[in-house]
DNA sequence: CCCAACGTAGACAGGTCTGTCTGGTAAAGT
DNA sequence: ACTTTACCAGACAGACCTGTCTACGTTGGG
């Protein structure tokens, strides 16, 4: 029982990704967590800034895990989606937790509303990257469209059969690639 | 002040779409729609009932307006995603109403998800339909390609600025229409 | 004419939520 | 040895939520 702050970061995360954030209280979280009240409110001033914390590690985790994904240019890029897409189908999975937790606050000034924004511009500018590297005519608007293409992916992969999610996910990634100028 | 029940279900509309179903309580409703509570009870046994009504409404409103819009098989393609583009970023409008709501009910069992996964299993057979009135050569995992780029367009058209988001899905629509067998 | 259906107004119970507070323990640095 | 920091246990206030209830008014069909 060493650092409490992490068993109540790893206790709300699995939470709030499994089950929605307005679902889940503080009291469940901390009994989860086998934390004191008090200990939370010291670690963390109130839920709002909990999940703000539990987004931007999302955040900094998938910044680090996708760009040393192997692969260069066009091969990264399927590797890339390969990845999204088995990330969100697999059994007990919810999709993406960005794209939740934006579903569960409608107010666009809300600080978490920021972490996703964050999220969705460090994401396009990434595909960006990646498809200057592979040498793509026109990577702005092609990485807007890869946008697109990993929400979808996010949201079906929660909602539909893994295996079809897939299939759809690459087969439409080759589309957007190989379409002509 | 003739039917409770309409003004009910449209106040509930309009709170729930806006602002989230579980943010908004019962007494918010019946206030902006100038109802007593005995009269909301009796027209809807419970709140989860009002949610289910809601959607269910939105599902048969989409049914019908999707297919009369103009045109035939492709050029019907087109009109229907601008539409979806359209729908889903103008002001004051935050998405799909189905995706937002399966992200506020993660239980998969919840009525609520019944409905949404019924509305995604209509709007894949309609775009089937379309494609193979366009006589394009692989109508089934075409459409689930079609179903992504929805969710896609749905998601990013609440997150994303509207020019942005319509120019990337017609784009990707055109992509995935003209990719090679 | 009357009664059933629909409506309003609002109190109330029982639960849940966030966040504060008291009180006490244990360990670690100086 | 002393003090600071982190921790646990749990009561508590105040707000909000859903759903039930009483009590009363209006209206239209049989």
């Amino acid at each position: 029982m060493k650092d409490a702050r992490r068993r109540i970061l790893d206790t709300a995360t699995r939470l709030f990704y499994t089950e929605g954030v307005h679902t889940v209280g503080i009291d469940r979280i901390i009994a989860e967590a086998g934390v004191a009240k008090a200990t939370f409110y010291h670690h963390f001033k109130a839920k709002d800034l909990l999940v703000c914390a539990y987004l931007t590690e999302q955040y900094d985790l998938q910044r680090i895990a996708l760009p040393a994904l192997p692969g260069e240019g066009r091969a990264k890029l399927e590797t890339v989606f390969a990845r999204l897409a088995e990330l969100g189908t697999g059994p007990g999975f919810r999709g993406c937790p960005f794209l939740n937790a934006a579903a569960e606050f409608a107010d666009p000034a809300h600080p978490v509303r920021a972490i996703v924004d964050d999220y969705r511009v460090w994401f396009t500018g990434f595909m960006s990257g990646l498809l200057t590297e592979a040498g793509h005519p026109s990577p702005e608007p092609t990485a807007h469209q890869l946008l697109l293409l990993r929400d979808g992916v996010a949201v079906s992969g929660a909602l539909d059969t893994p295996e079809q999610v897939r299939a759809s996910a690459l087969a439409s990634l080759r589309s957007l690639l190989d379409a002509p100028a």
